[in-house]
DNA sequence: AAACACTCTATCCGAAAGGATAGGATTGGC
DNA sequence: GCCAATCCTATCCTTTCGGATAGAGTGTTT
C-alpha cells in the first residue's frame, strides 16, 4: 500500500546516497545496527545520538534529511520530544523508531507531522526502503499500524459515509446512493466524525485522506 | 485525461516497435537510463545526443519519430534550441525532458509546438506510455503541469479561505482568524468553490489537497 | 437469554452553509 | 481619467449540517 512511492528516489538522479541521517536511540545495539544497515546500503553520512537533548544539538548544527527517533528514549516524554524534533528539523522528515506503539499514539504522531514509523523488527532491506521513501517525502507506516488505527474504529456504514463525504456529496445524495433516509446518514456521519475526532465533515474528509482511509 | 488514445499504438498492429527515437540530454546517467527503459520495452532504434548541435545533426541525417530533449542542455538557450529542434524534426514530435520547469515555460513550449513533457521522475512504465502516446501524436503533459494552470486562478484571499477550510474550520473561525466578517468569508468561499468546480466546501478541500494548492 | 455492536428510522432544534444581489473601497494598468 | 480586479460589507432567504434523544430491528458473542 504505502510502498507506492519509490519513483522519487530513483538512484540515477539527485539521490547519490548523500542523505544526512540521524539515528537517535538510547539502546546502543539498536542504534549501531540501524546505522550499520544504512551505511551498508550506501548512506555515507549517518550520525548518532542517544537522547533528545543531543539530537536537538546535532539538528541545530545542521538539519538532517531524515531523523529516526526512538519513542522510548530519554527526553521524549510521550510525544513532546517528537514535536521538538519535528520543529527543529523542519521541513525535513522525522520518523519514530518504535518497538511497540499504540494505534492512538501512532495516529497522534502522524497528526503532528511525523514522517512514519520504523519497527525495530524490520529487516535490512525493508529498513532501507522505508528510509529512502521517507527521505523522498513519503509517509511510511507498516501496514499493521495503519490497519490497527482503522480497524474496529469505523464500521462499514461509517466508511461508506466517509467515502461519500470525500466525494463532496451532501447527506441527501449519500442517502440516495445507499438507499437510506437522510436522517440515518446524518447519524452515521455524526458518530463517524466523533470517532475520528473531527469537528465537522470537512475535517473528517481531511483526516480520512491523511490516514488513507478511503 | 490525455491518455485517451492508445489504440493507435497497439503493439499488435501498425506499430512493431519500429519508432526511431532520439534522447538528447547532457547528463550521461539520465540519457542512458531513459534509453535503457525504452529499449527494454521494445524500442529498437534509440539514438543518443548530449547537446543541441549533435541532435540537429542526427535529425538532419534522418528525422525521428520522437525527440526527447533536456531543457537544461548545452545549446538550448531557453526555448530557442527547442524551436530549432521542432523545426528540424517537422512534422514529427519533439518533447522536453524536464526536471523542474515553470508553468509559464511549459505553456510557452506547448505554444511553439512541443509534444509534451517527460519528468525525470517518471517511472519506467509511465515513461514508455508517455513516449508511445507522443509518437502516436498525442500531446503528453503530466497532471501537475496542466494543473499549474489552476494557479493564479484563485486570489490570495480565496487561498486563505481554502487553507482554513482544509483545517476543518467554520466560516466564523476563518473570519476571526483573518479579522473579517463572516459574510465576507462566505462570499470568498462561494466564488472560490465555483472557480475550483467544487459543489461545496468539503469538495473544495479535497480538490485542493489533490492539486496540492494548500 | 442476555449483552453487545451495528443498523435504520424518527422528531425537534439551533447553527452553519450556500446562494442571490447590491453597494462601496482599494488597488494597478491603459 | 477610466477600467478591471480584488476586496470588504450588507440584507434576505433557503438548504444543509450538527446534535440530542428515542425506539426498534438485526446479528454475534458469551
Amino acid at each position: 500500500m504505502q510502498a507506492a512511492g519509490t519513483r522519487n528516489i530513483c538512484p540515477h538522479e539527485g539521490w547519490h546516497g548523500m542523505a544526512r541521517i540521524l539515528v537517535a536511540d538510547d539502546h546502543d545495539l539498536v542504534r549501531e545496527t540501524i546505522a550499520a544497515y544504512l551505511e551498508a546500503e550506501g548512506f555515507s553520512d549517518v550520525r548518532l545520538a542517544s537522547d533528545v537533548r543531543s539530537a536537538l544539538d546535532l539538528i541545530a548544527a545542521a538539519p538532517f534529511d531524515l531523523v529516526l527517533a526512538d519513542y522510548d528514549m530519554p527526553g521524549m516524554n510521550g510525544l513532546g520530544g517528537l514535536s521538538q524534533l519535528i520543529a527543529a528539523n523542519m521541513p525535513r522528515p522525522v520518523a519514530l523508531i518504535s518497538g511497540a506503539i499504540s494505534p492512538d499514539t501512532a495516529a497522534a504522531a502522524l497528526e503532528m507531522g511525523a514522517a512514519g514509523f520504523v519497527p525495530k523488527t524490520l529487516g535490512s532491506r525493508n529498513l532501507v526502503a522505508a528510509v529512502k521513501a521517507m527521505v523522498a517525502g513519503e509517509v511510511f507506516a507498516p501496514v499493521s499500524m495503519i490497519q490497527k488505527g482503522t480497524e474496529g474504529l469505523l464500521s462499514g456504514r461509517e466508511l461508506d459515509m466517509l467515502r461519500g463525504i470525500c466525494a463532496g456529496k451532501s447527506n441527501k445524495e449519500i442517502a440516495r446512493d445507499y438507499g437510506l433516509q437522510e436522517v440515518t446518514v446524518k447519524l452515521h456521519v455524526k458518530t463517524m466524525s466523533r470517532k475520528l475526532g473531527a469537528k465537522n465533515r470537512t475535517h473528517a474528509a481531511m483526516i480520512a485522506r491523511d490516514r488513507k482511509l478511503v
